[in-house]
DNA sequence: TGATGTGAAGAACTTCACAGCA
DNA sequence: TGCTGTGAAGTTCTTCACATCA
């Protein structure tokens, strides 16, 4: 239960808990690996492993019951204390981010943006939230305890303001600039990158994305 | 170089075709395995493997001639050619990506917004991209030839959209709504899931970065 | 009986190490 | 000599198969 646990089983943690929402709001009681796995195409025996890093979760013969495991989950995700999000960057980006409602579903609050713009800072975005100097971000970090930055910024300045972040003590990050950014081995870097998602598409359309399946 | 080529190679060849437009924009002549294996800290030998797929793009004892790479991984990547995406929903984040200049950039042209409100359809976006009536995508996709989707819709109408962008003709969506979606085989569709990435940043909050490297 | 938890097998991916060639 | 291309080894992730237990 101590062990490492991969970005993988992570990410799929996350799956799960978004179906054990839909479960729980519908009154189900228990569910099967077999049928989480029917619903996320997986193999069964992957989320019993996914699982069972954090102790005996399920019920032999019966499976998993959904509130517990649901609250579980949100336990080992840390959702079950409040997450204060910022956004870097109050561009077209930035400003769907902070409005992005699927943030705020699971419990994340979106509470500042920041840019350098003279004429942003002061102003809201659509939703209310206020636009920072970035030079203000050690401070405003602190003031409202800031743990997650989104990095929205051009490509160009993304590794000076991925500084600036990880300056001001915040230790995760969500990065959609492109490029090779450094952070220290403490901070953790989750970076989108939106070019590489289509240009895999358009190699996929080059090669023939029906070209038959492995013999 | 006909077999198949993973997910993840795919990805890297992205990045090192970025890398390599600055290279030549920088007038360099050649670059080895190594100089790219420190710039992504990647294995240099994983990058020989990743080219590898291709044929014998190296030259030993030298390394890779950059135009030459480049040209040829635009033409793996199918970037040689013009390739027309449009944007399934005309919120603020379709908007952001419509405008979004990194797609620009490598030679994708977004050419149409899709959405169903009444009083968007007839609209352009800020960089004046047209916004039509969803039900016209059949008929807008053939005449734009349209091969690539991105699916930025509340995960309420995702599966319908991606259905009717199946029916399209379309082969290739990039969907950013949470949730399992299904594609027929032929179809490529690669998910960019922004809450099992913040998510994802939480647990390791929780679980503290910096617990000690595996020993 | 039925579904979990898990050691062992298998598959996929990465790194090592070196032959081979400019 | 220097760097590529690649078989073999190593590592990580997934699936199989079954003992275990409600």
């Amino acid at each position: 239960m101590a062990e490492q646990v991969s970005e993988q089983t992570t990410n799929r943690l996350s799956l799960y808990l978004r179906f054990l929402n839909e479960l729980e709001a519908g009154g189900v009681r228990t569910v099967s690996s077999k049928v989480l796995a029917a619903r996320f195409d997986l193999n069964a025996a992957l989320i019993r492993k996914d699982l069972s890093h954090f102790g005996d979760l399920g019920v032999r013969g019966v499976g998993y019951v959904v509130v517990d495991l649901r609250q579980r989950l949100r336990q080992i995700l840390g959702l079950d204390r409040r997450l204060n999000v910022t956004i870097i960057g109050a561009g077209n980006l930035g400003f769907a981010l902070a409005d992005y409602p699927g943030f705020r579903k699971e419990g994340f609050r979106i509470v500042a943006l920041f840019d350098t713009l003279p004429d942003k800072v002061g102003r809201r975005s659509r939703s209310g939230v206020p636009i920072h100097d970035i030079r203000d971000l050690k401070r405003v970090a602190r003031q409202e305890q800031i743990t997650i930055a989104v990095v929205a910024v051009p490509a160009e300045s993304a590794q000076v303001v991925v500084n600036t972040v990880v300056e001001a003590g915040i230790k995760a990050l969500l990065n959609f600039s492109p490029g090779a950014l450094r952070v220290p081995p403490d901070v953790k870097l989750k970076s989108v990158d939106l070019t590489v998602s289509l240009e895999s598409l358009s190699f996929h359309l080059a090669r023939g994305v029906d070209r038959p399946p492995r013999p």
